[in-house]
DNA sequence: GCATTACCCTGAAAGC
DNA sequence: TGCTTTCAGGGTAATG
């Protein structure tokens, strides 16, 4: 499931394999993915060059010269490969970005989750799914002084707040998890609870938590891998997600699960209040 | 504004 | 072993 750190990876990535290279052609499953892919999407791609692979939150953005914007998101199971044409066409594979050089980018995704489409802008600000996106957690401006007067005006519990893309950008059910449990809070804290220090420590919780996230190039289970097809390793550093059961790491204590609107929780009774 | 629920979808795991 | 059911989750939309 890419989060942010996967999303990163990726675009670091891509950075290095694709800039510069021009678009020859665009194949298309037909498929819907969250929605169906416009039909004037392959022809917007068609012709152009890579300038830049910029993310934000969860969502890759490619800018293309003459200017317009690919726009990308992983979904639940989305995947991006970076290499040659691919010799048998997966039956998940729903766009293949074929370039001048021979090489092409393929989008597969199992359960059709993801996005992708083009925009006749190079203005973020212009495209609605980007334009509604909440703070980057790694920009500057993501900061407790950021966050505090928005908890305080929220009744939420914090990690519904943290889930919402409008509030914060980029953090999925791992990372909230597991950010959640580096900042000792319970994950059914009500926001306007959260005490200056606590917010605090939460912001540098969340830094701390994607920082070394990318650092071992995200996480992998079953679906992620990068654009080289190699899995992240974060799945090693994890504390609490996905140990339900297992002794705390801190404390020994077993490690709960719990359901919050419809997601699960996983966290630490006895370290985080 | 927010909580809840349903939906989209497939593969893995669990249950029988 | 093989079939069926359940579960997982990001984003969106409808409803209260």
């Amino acid at each position: 499931m890419p989060e942010m750190p996967e999303i990163e990876t990726l675009a670091r990535q891509l950075r290095a394999a694709v800039v510069g290279k021009r678009i020859t052609g665009v194949y298309l499953s037909g498929m819907a993915l969250r929605r169906p892919i416009a039909s004037t999407f392959a022809a917007r791609l068609r012709g152009r060059t890579i300038r830049k692979i910029r993310r934000c939150g969860k969502y890759l953005l490619v800018e293309l010269e003459p200017g317009a914007l690919w726009v990308i998101h992983l979904g639940m199971s989305g995947r991006i490969l970076a290499g040659s044409p691919p010799k048998s066409r997966d039956r998940h594979t729903h766009a293949i970005v074929q370039f001048s050089d021979s090489t092409c980018l393929e989008y597969r995704d199992p359960r059709r989750f993801g996005l992708l489409a083009a925009y006749e802008t190079l203005k973020p600000g212009q495209i609605p799914e980007i334009r509604e996106l909440g703070k980057d957690p790694l920009s500057p401006g993501f900061s407790g002084r950021w966050l505090r007067p928005l908890l305080q005006n929220s009744g939420r519990e914090i990690k519904s707040f943290l889930l919402d893309q409008h509030k914060v950008a980029g953090l999925g059910n791992i990372y909230v998890c597991e950010s959640l449990f580096h900042a000792r809070i319970h994950p059914a804290r009500r926001c306007s609870t959260l005490t200056l220090e606590e917010t605090d420590r939460l912001v540098r919780a969340i830094r701390y938590v994607l920082r070394l996230a990318i650092r071992n190039r995200g996480t992998s289970f079953s679906d992620f891998m990068d654009s080289d097809g190699r899995p992240g390793e974060y799945q090693n550093c994890l504390k609490v997600f996905q140990r339900e059961r297992q002794k705390c790491v801190r404390c020994k204590a077993p490690i709960r699960r719990m359901r919050q609107g419809n997601r699960s929780s996983f966290y630490c009774a006895h370290c985080q209040k």
